[in-house]
DNA sequence: AAGACAATTTAGAATAGTTCTAAAACTTGA
DNA sequence: TCAAGTTTTAGAACTATTCTAAATTGTCTT
């Protein structure tokens, strides 16, 4: 288990060096935490989860670091409607999210399970679409993840 | 011209009667702003507009009134992703979003011309999709909105 | 292995947008 | 007109994030 961790936080430290990052001890932490670990955090939860597993970062380093990480396109900064805070997302493939209401909680959706297709005419020119479906999970009782909607 | 002010405002009290806000002055003079004159303004905005147009009101009441014009169904506060304040939109039927990004102005999409589709299976109930088309406008010094895209 | 220079981290101040608080000013109805 | 309830106000408080300036750490050169 601690050769596990060691193991990966090598492998954080060489993804963060080859993205143009020199992997401080707090930066390898940090990105660990956000690329291998967790599901859609903020920069609160980061800072709560290296209070338990570090033994000091400022908050200030949380958000250089994230913000480090956004720029060097390892991760993304996204923000919703329903909440604040901004959530990082280690996924960099396109895609869309679904919001469980009730729960407050974000499932990654496949671009491919949602037909957009906006017929604005020749007057612009359209670089991205964002798109997050509300609504709520019906049986999210059955552990797996569906084909659909998985929680990531 | 001041007729046609009297008559709209006198219109908008009753607006605000009938959706249960009592109509004093500080929220007509809101609410004709954003019910009748404005695009899609932030709290600011409005700030800034009654600054100009009426004797006095605080932050605190024109944050009261566009809450009590959302609670009661006039407006809709809307947080998009690239901008940190929230906007007030007096389109209440359901609609998308394009943002031209060179200006940073908000056009509303009919949803009619964007064919959503989510096909997530049976596990989940959708109550509402959300969508913020980027881009940007190639002609916008035709003067007016298009069929599909219309600046609001 | 020491000294110098740059990079990183830190605590705390600053900022933006919004909400809260408690007091003052209005309205309303009897 | 007076009490009771509402609304408005200034300013404090709050949240998420960025900035500042000083302290610490790391790296390079020799």
């Amino acid at each position: 288990m601690s050769r596990n961790k060691e193991r990966g936080m090598h492998k954080v430290a060489e993804i963060l060096r080859s993205a143009g990052i020199r992997p401080t001890a707090q930066r390898i932490a940090i990105a660990q935490y956000v690329l291998r670990e967790a599901d859609h955090p903020t920069a609160e939860d980061v800072k709560a989860h290296l209070d338990r597993v570090f033994p000091m970062v400022s908050t200030a380093t949380v958000y250089n670091t994230l913000n480090a990480l956004v720029e060097h396109g390892l991760i993304r900064a996204i923000k919703f409607p329903h909440a604040d805070a901004a959530i990082y997302d280690q996924k960099m493939h396109h895609h869309y999210h679904f919001l469980d209401e009730p729960s407050g909680r974000l499932y990654d959706v496949d671009p491919a399970d949602v037909q957009v297709k906006p017929q604005l005419g020749a007057t612009c020119e359209i670089t991205e679409v964002d798109v997050l479906i509300r609504g709520r999970l019906i049986d999210p009782g059955l552990s797996g993840p569906s084909t659909t909607v998985s929680p990531t």
